[in-house]
DNA sequence: TGTACATCAGTGAACGCGCGTTCACTGATGTAC
DNA sequence: TGTACATCAGTGAACGCGCGTTCACTGATGTAC
């Protein structure tokens, strides 16, 4: 059914293994996953072109045959963010208990910001916003919540319901990667993300 | 009451002014002020120091009189920038029409998000989370919200009404701000505001 | 099966650039006497 | 009131750096005959 891997494992961890010839064979996947492993140590604005070709083992102008400009990098990378989040905000909906699917969600949603913190900014900077692999990227992933908001709300409502939940548990993610809002202790961070949806949810679920 | 003098007009008018002497006279604030400017108009990327000094009209290590380095300056412009979204919420507050005290904030946060897209993300990028005037900075901003929600919360849920007030209207800000939420048309963005604070908001107000 | 050749995907060196920061210095200001 | 001097807040030149990107080139691969 769904035939995306993750980035850390699958097909992706080939692309990081040595190299024996001059020919990479899958340099693009390698510098996706360079850039993603990058992103996951430092920010955004110590992420360097040269750096990822350094790790991924080339030389600082290899990326050039397969992206046109650092630009076109960053963008590569957050649709697959934007697919990794889909992926995870689908699966979360999936195993859902019972009566909790958007606490579910959410719980998920907030999960990816706090694992991948400088993907999840980057995705939601103004630099790639009108890239069309990206926002139908987006697209794909806010298509998971609406699917859920409109099995529970009345269809007048659908838009802003799914504004609303969308808004509230995206501030709620930034707000804990920022530190404005700390949940006490990591095993209560699922705790705050339920009470926090269960307060601003006011329609019912089935 | 109030002494706090908003970065567009009053005192920091006068430190952009042509100087006539050798010495400036004002210029921690008129790097400030060029910064925020130069926020205005691009992104963090490309505010640089010497960019900073250029626009004060001063030479490049100028600015070394008055910010120990580049973060330092960073710092002092987000502190500014929760000073003037507190100024925001306080007179919004004051001036809400009965019985719409958090949509006119909730309205009041977004105009400042888009008005000031860059400092706003700076605000809320972790670059500077550990200041200590950044710091208190916030949290005298989010006292302005809390006083309100204290209002009209029962004691027991003040603390998860203020998160979930805060993350929805921040969300909504930074999707708004990020294109992924758009409201049709500019004056739209007042009603889109109120129907995602009404529709997630349980508690009445007085 | 062997060979010539076009094409693809790398290399290494070089470019110009703007950056943050430091240095020795200088003009202006204020204060003690 | 005048002068010597310490202090403050600027200047201009220079530093090393890593960056994005381009260039001519080369090793590997695949295909036509």
């Amino acid at each position: 059914m769904c035939t995306l891997h993750t980035l850390d494992q699958g097909v992706w961890a080939v692309s990081t293994s040595a190299r024996s010839s001059y020919h990479h064979g899958d340099l693009r996947n390698a510098c996706l996953h360079a850039a993603w492993g990058m992103l996951a140590e430092g920010d955004v604005a110590s992420l360097s072109l040269r750096a990822v070709a350094r790790r991924a083992g080339v030389s600082a102008n290899a990326p050039y045959r397969h992206f046109a400009d650092k630009d076109a990098l960053l963008t590569a990378v957050v649709a697959r963010g934007y697919d990794e989040l889909r992926l995870a905000l689908a699966t979360a909906d999936e195993g859902a208990r019972p009566g909790e699917h958007h606490v579910d969600m959410g719980i998920a949603y907030v999960h990816f910001a706090l694992d991948h913190p400088a993907v999840f900014r980057l995705m939601f900077s103004n630099s790639c916003r009108s890239d069309p692999e990206v926002q139908s990227a987006a697209l794909s992933t806010a298509m998971v919540l609406a699917r859920r908001v409109m099995a529970v709300t009345p269809a007048t409502e659908v838009d802003t319901v799914l504004m609303a939940s969308w808004a509230t548990v995206h501030g709620l993610a930034t707000l804990i990667l920022d530190g404005r809002v700390a949940p006490r202790g990591p095993a209560k961070l699922d705790g705050l993300v339920r009470d926090v949806i269960r307060a601003t949810t006011s329609f019912g679920e089935t």
